[in-house]
DNA sequence: GTAGGGTCTGTAGCAACTACAGACTCAAGA
DNA sequence: TCTTGAGTCTGTAGTTGCTACAGACCCTAC
């Protein structure tokens, strides 16, 4: 009986709809430990409450900030031990911001370059092609 | 004897060498079907010639461009075939185009949330985080 | 009691590579 | 001639972040 849990959790289709992620991911954090294990009824049902919905919110918005697994990893850890300054916190992001920037950066070279040679073809029926050969040169 | 080549070719590493490609993605390139089989040596070791630079360097090329390898395939095809139109080649682009805009818009967005969020940090040793905060709601 | 949903597990697949292990080949030097 | 070291061969496993099964349970309602 010690561990199990009876009818006030959420089930996971609950927890995925609550927080619009999908069904598998969920236990795909728990797999990679992003989220903790939750306890379980007797048939072996995974509980959920509302402090696995704001963890799973939280790991779901930074994905969406475009951090990786790793560095939410290293964030919620500094969450969990409750010892992260502000300080930190905001090295982290401003780190990611940079990363961010880099592609963009990135593919704004990459979209110069395809809009140069997509303007300089006729559009018509010919063989001939400016972007392959381009893309060949 | 048939099929068999002696000397004059170039060897992988000699490959890689003038394309800057990785010795081992252009194994993964002929898996895939990307590159062609080449000739090899009695021994078995591939044999490349000036038309397997080429086409190599083409799709490193536009996967430098951010095409996505079904899509180069595609590419190939139309080269390949000889039947590829300006039009054709054309819209194709335009379609990578406006992917890779619409990822910078994806990116500025993010961007902009992490700027803000960084910028109200205090950047002291305080254990409050506006960025956290930020994740959490 | 059974039909239908939900849930459980492990495993395989995606993109686009990259990195081995273990066997083989080849050219140059002693 | 032998050896040594570098290059090559194959198949397979790992990477990141999921997503999608299959086949076995469980649970509720009719």
């Amino acid at each position: 009986m010690a561990g199990h849990v009876s009818g006030k959790g959420l089930q996971r289709a609950e927890l995925a709809r609550r927080t619009g992620c999908n069904l598998e991911t969920i236990r795909y954090y728990e797999k990679i430990g992003m989220m903790p294990d939750p306890p379980r009824t007797a048939s072996g049902y995974r509980v959920y409450d509302a402090g696995h919905v704001s963890r799973l919110r939280f790991i779901l918005r930074a994905r969406e900030l475009g951090f990786a697994i790793e560095e939410i990893r290293g964030l919620l850890q500094l969450v969990d031990g409750g010892t992260q300054t502000c300080a930190e916190v905001k090295a982290r992001t401003e780190n990611h911001l940079a990363d961010v920037r880099a592609k963009i950066a990135d593919l704004r070279r990459i979209e110069r370059v395809l809009a140069t040679t997509a303007a300089s073809c006729s559009g018509d029926d010919v063989p001939e092609c400016p972007v392959l050969e381009a893309l060949a040169s």
